[in-house]
DNA sequence: TAGTGGTCTAGACCACATC
DNA sequence: ATGTGGTCTAGACCACTAT
């Protein structure tokens, strides 16, 4: 639920042959181009519950090894695209069932996702010391400098979310003369930092009168109340954010799974 | 705050070379055995940030392979134990940061992990008919006889949840007349319908007059609104589910990330 | 019995980080 | 320059499912 992210487009390939690295193109690993291949393969042609070619076949057909091979239907089985039984083969997942695991995206990716258009209005950006709270979450001892945000998230238009955010000043210099960011997610991605995990706590809650104003509801109106602690690849605390939905415009939709055994 | 793991013992080990079959022992693969070997090396003796063995290395000390190291490797990577950085090495993830991803947790275990004690209270079994809700989710045409159970869960001794539980009749023949059962996944794997993903959607709300008086809580209090649906490796879906939970007593905590490439 | 996915080996070259 | 993780190959045997 925070700002954007760049990603990475580029698909290729429906050719008999998965090329790993065309001349001028980006290095792309085999394993990827045939995941794509066979994702591909699959929403042209195969019906759910179909059985996808042996990882024999493919090996033959893409001129790849089965290590490679297997690599490619992991990931399609982690994605949920397929599912695999031993002795018998790996088969289509019924589309209705497909839905990623749990990735960490942005409040505009999110909003977006649900076919609405995002939009904020920032409510505060400052430079002020880290509370108790901040100060735990963040790693850093209270008092020390940090950089405040709130802004008030909208889709459509709507009042949807008020949101808090704290980041670590040494983290982002420069951010609050800089005025508000376009990607918070960049700011910390150049400051080396990039977001790779985050822990939420989602809890149930009513909102208060500042709130209700704020987020045009009653007083005492249901909401979302959702605390995030993000981490970088080294485990180091870049941002906490508090965020408050209105119940009637957000729910919180995610897929969970049985521990997989790789 | 959290630290629950809880389970497997079995350390095994800390000879030069990872065992991955006993006689009489149950097999278990290489790499799982040294992902447990590793992850006793790293509890053992290993502080946060700190590099593992490379994995050149450990291929001589456990006697394995390249790939089995790097599988080993990667299991304690998604487990969020270690992190890779190329070109440098592997290192030890901060204790504070690991969480392990999401799993499909039963109502008991999850409490049992927050240390308490979990019970509940049977209010309704019977064999009924789909409604419309209960038909889309489980796939079955409106009318279909299911299973609905209505159970008051409590966590040391309060109340917790509300839940109602809905199940295709046909993959639980006989659950009524048996009463309520210990375990409804282990009846559904026993169906050969193991519960492998669940999609759940979470919204806030506030309680009813029905539900207040349940929930021990006055009217009009704040609860989350949980609505699953469970589904076994085929995709088939299984169980649906709505409970609502006391916002005193729960939150719903998660971990996620960006997307893996490994 | 034949075919499938699950595990494992012993090499190899590349890209990147560190010194 | 050395060592690290990232990718890839070409085999092999096992466990399981189908028929």
């Amino acid at each position: 639920m925070n700002t954007d992210t760049g990603t990475n487009g580029s698909a290729a390939t429906d050719s008999g042959t998965v090329t790993s690295t065309g001349p001028g193109t980006e290095r792309e690993p085999k394993h990827e181009a045939l995941r794509t291949a066979l994702a591909a393969l699959i929403d042209d042609g195969l019906a759910p519950h179909e059985a996808l070619p042996s990882e024999r076949d493919l090996m033959q057909r893409y001129s790849v090894s089965r290590m490679t091979v297997r690599r490619a239907v992991e990931r399609l089985t982690q994605e949920g695209r397929v599912y695999r039984v031993q002795g018998a083969g790996t088969f289509v997942a019924d589309p209705a069932t497909i839905s990623k695991s749990l990735h960490l995206t942005s409040f505009s990716e999110d909003i977006r996702g649900r076919r609405m258009v995002p939009d904020s209005r920032l409510l505060v950006l400052e430079r002020t010391e880290a509370d108790l709270d901040c100060a735990r979450d963040l790693f850093l001892t209270p008092g020390s400098p940090v950089v405040h945000l709130e802004r008030l998230r909208t889709a459509d238009g709507e009042p949807m979310c008020l949101e808090n955010v704290w980041l670590p000043e040494a983290l982002v210099p420069g951010l609050v003369e800089h005025g508000e960011p376009q990607s918070l997610y960049s700011w910390l991605e150049q400051a080396g930092a990039a977001p790779e995990t985050a822990d939420q706590t989602i809890r149930a809650t009513v909102v208060g009168p500042r709130e209700a104003a704020l987020l045009d509801v009653p007083p005492q109106f249901p909401a979302l109340h959702v605390e995030r602690v993000t981490r970088d690849i080294r485990g180091r605390a870049v941002e906490r954010a508090v965020s408050l939905y209105r119940a009637d415009r957000y729910d919180y939709r995610l897929t969970i799974s049985r521990e997989r055994r790789g």
